[in-house]
DNA sequence: GTCTATACTTGGATAGAC
DNA sequence: GTCTATCCAAGTATAGAC
């Protein structure tokens, strides 16, 4: 599974074939077939293993964080890192192979639904009773910061230049401070207490 | 080139073989060869094609769209057509299968850039001299936009579900709103013209 | 320009020895 | 569990007839 990641980091989803993949092991590829029945399985237990050691960074990671400010600072590490270590580019590049193999979708939506799950539930913390929970949907904007994440990743991993994400999160991170204005003061509610 | 966009939209890019074109195309797969050289080339001609008559069309709907309400409404509609036509599903296609074929990422940037150029150019009319343009470059706003949409794509593309993209639109628009209120007050100002 | 035929390559997958 | 050997399918690409 680790040749597994590093091949799909170093070669992309095409040339994380069988052979491939078990050529950087030093194993023989015969050896794929016997511990995960296909290619593919073996593709999405790498892909769970990566998940699983973000998921946890993510939690432990967004824990220490209060208000808009620090979460944006946050999601910025945590993208640098996800690059260096190759997770986004793994669930980029096992993302871009489901539309060339169809049968891994159903697998992928659910691997990546409890990201959005993770996502929304901060961001229902965070937006509690602000105005703004009514208008956007915590679940809406997880979807939405889910699938930002992996376009960016995608149209990084295009050209080599990074020089867009790090400038889109020095954006955010000036917005941040109106934006935490925003959210602190639960502004003139009109106090509809709605189920 | 309308087969190869046909295939692409059916079978995804690992379906668009030259075979499988051609078979689309009812005519000999030789002819693939001899008219564009590679699949490749023959793919980008392709994702050109609808590029272009996508551009066209994008250009004239935004025209007639006058602040953030109007211009979400037609995100949202030539989203929807996008879907239909399947212009955004051949450039899903073809993105997601650089990352299996490298030498098609520069050739791909280079056929982006002009989407993220054209958004940026309409959301800097928009944010004109708002307090946001200082925050958010229009520059950056458009990369992310561009990335959201074609994140929302490939997930959209994993499951058949809509679902997502239409209630994440839905929100947009009760957002934009207080967004036409941020960006036609030019708020209180302090003032300081910097260059 | 379009076809048939075919050479060549790569990769998934299995059988069977060890 | 790991290896060698091998089969088979699918795809790119070219040669050459028509």
């Amino acid at each position: 599974m680790e040749a597994a990641i590093e091949t799909l980091k170093r070669e992309g989803f095409a040339g994380a074939s069988a052979r491939a993949i078990a050529s950087t092991a030093g194993v023989n590829q015969a050896l794929v077939f016997y511990h995960f029945g296909t290619v593919n399985d073996l593709l999405l237990a790498a892909l769970d293993a990566t998940s699983e050691r973000r998921m946890v960074r993510y939690q432990e990671a967004v824990a220490n964080a209060a208000g808009p400010a620090e979460v944006i600072a946050v999601a910025r590490d945590i993208y640098r890192e996800d690059l260096d270590a190759g997770h986004l580019t793994v669930l980029g590049a096992v993302i871009a192979g489901a539309s060339t193999v169809p049968e891994l979708g159903p697998a992928l939506i659910e691997r990546i639904r409890p990201w959005i799950g993770f996502t929304a539930e901060h961001l229902g913390g965070m937006l509690g009773g602000s105005p703004l929970a009514d208008l956007a949907p915590a679940e809406d904007a997880a979807f939405a910061i889910v699938a930002l994440y992996l376009g960016m990743e995608l149209l990084t991993s295009l050209d080599g230049d990074q020089a867009h994400a790090e400038s889109l999160f020095a954006a955010l991170e000036r917005l941040s401070l109106p934006l935490a204005a925003l959210l602190g003061t639960p502004a003139k509610q009109e106090g509809h207490p709605h189920a």
